[in-house]
DNA sequence: CACAATTGTCTCGGATCCGAGACGATCCAC
DNA sequence: GTGGATCGTCTCGGATCCGAGACAATTGTG
């Protein structure tokens, strides 16, 4: 592949400082990616002008720039994760036969993003922009479970974070700590009649390369039809569509 | 300046991306920026490997990826609003021997980031990390002022949107909106007791390169100090100082 | 179905850039 | 106060990159 490095280093010192939670001094820079003293420089006029970075110049130091945060901004604005699991997720339904939805974490929540249904099966609740609680549900409990202890802890600091939905799911962060651990030694999350009851759903979390979860991929079957094989079949095709997903939102780099 | 054109390019795309709502062709890169054709197509080869850029293959066409939303994050872990007012506004308290603090929005609220006292000046409530009502500060309304109207609106969709303090400040959106004209008719928002009873306090925005409200900056004093002519000094001293924190914040492209 | 338009990849040589190193200014340690 | 270390700018020549244009594959149009 054609090799741009000028862009390629530009795009190294955005990170290296978004690597740091204070700004850093240019020599810094220099030393640890890498870069020619110099070179360093040059990036960080350009950066600077552009806004991307920030020059401290009283600390003689550089940090991320407001231009950093619109091009976060825009990105969500486009709606990426709902566009590029649209195919996907849309294979998963006509493959198994069984509605499909994929969602995002937001705080204690769940956000269905995208639902594709299968023709004859039941209508979910889980329509686009309805919010559940995360630990209810089984994308949301797939997500949780990729999260960080401490992280989840910060979400659930006390009992009167666990709503209650039919009169089932954890209590208490004891229980969700349980649930979590299961949820990553079987690599899926499950809830039979959580949220709709006879019906059933199983995720899988949505990685990026930070292992963080993105999002997650559900597929949901009425609970008379949840015999292990047929279950491990739509965990397994969950599984591709949510591992083709991450391969497009956040290429392998070469 | 020396030019490093491959990243200024890189950036370029990149902000192109960030201007349109869906993802675009590789030909509309190359048209609208302009660059050759070769180029763009270089260019986004390493931008998708890094992951700043999605390409949506089924759709022929480019979009900000993942990384990019990263950038944003680090910019916000990194507080950079309160890092680099911190010496503007620890010399508009110098000068004014009044107290100040600088906050920010969110959503109705306004959070403040950064407090500064005078020698001798009475403790504030607008401690750093405290929230108050927007509509209720001189901060908040100081920011407010520079919105777009139906973003307020989106913000104060009822009357119950219009919390109180003190039995003061606007009760439905109509007072907002005259409150907001004569904010930006006068060039900054003063409130007299609505926070504090007996304390005053005089805002101005500060704004980002697309005149957005980025934070706001305010000094208080003592309501019965309050003459025109002393009160005009502290808008035109706090005036300076939003100045010098949007140049930091946000520098003028060469 | 045939042709035109577009997309994405690739080559290679002239033009341009990168980076070593010099320099002056500023900061820090003794 | 002095000397060393660091910062930020600048020059310039050899090495590298950029981009014109060819090509194959795919898509769109009549």
């Amino acid at each position: 592949m054609p090799n741009v490095p000028a862009a390629a280093s530009a795009l190294d010192v955005l990170e290296y400082l978004s690597r740091h939670a204070e700004p850093v001094p240019a020599a810094s820079i220099a030393r640890d990616l890498p870069l020619p003293r110099s070179s360093v420089y040059h990036l960080l006029k350009v950066l600077c002008s552009r806004g991307y970075v920030t020059h401290y110049v009283e600390d003689r130091r550089f940090g991320l720039g407001s231009a950093a945060y619109e091009l976060g901004s825009a990105y969500q604005r486009q709606a990426p994760l709902a566009r590029v699991a649209r195919g996907p997720v849309r294979r998963l339904v006509d493959q198994s036969g069984r509605n499909a939805h994929f969602a995002t974490l937001d705080g204690r929540d769940v956000i269905y993003l995208l639902e594709e249904r299968a023709p004859s099966q039941p209508t979910l609740v889980t329509d686009v922009g309805v919010r559940l609680p995360a630990h209810l549900t089984a994308s949301g409990v797939a997500m949780l479970a990729a999260l960080p202890g401490p992280q989840v802890r910060a979400l659930y600091p006390d009992r009167d974070s666990f709503t209650q939905r039919h009169g089932t799911g954890p209590r208490s962060l004891t229980e969700l700590r349980s649930l979590l651990s299961r949820t990553r030694t079987d690599g899926f999350a499950r809830e039979d009649g959580t949220v709709t009851p006879e019906l059933s759903s199983v995720a899988v979390a949505v990685l990026d390369r930070a292992e963080r979860p993105l999002a997650a991929v559900a597929v949901t079957f009425r609970s008379v039809d949840g015999q292990p094989e047929h279950v491990a079949d739509l965990v397994g095709r969950a599984k591709a569509a949510a591992g083709d997903i991450a391969r497009r939102l956040s290429p392998t780099p070469r």
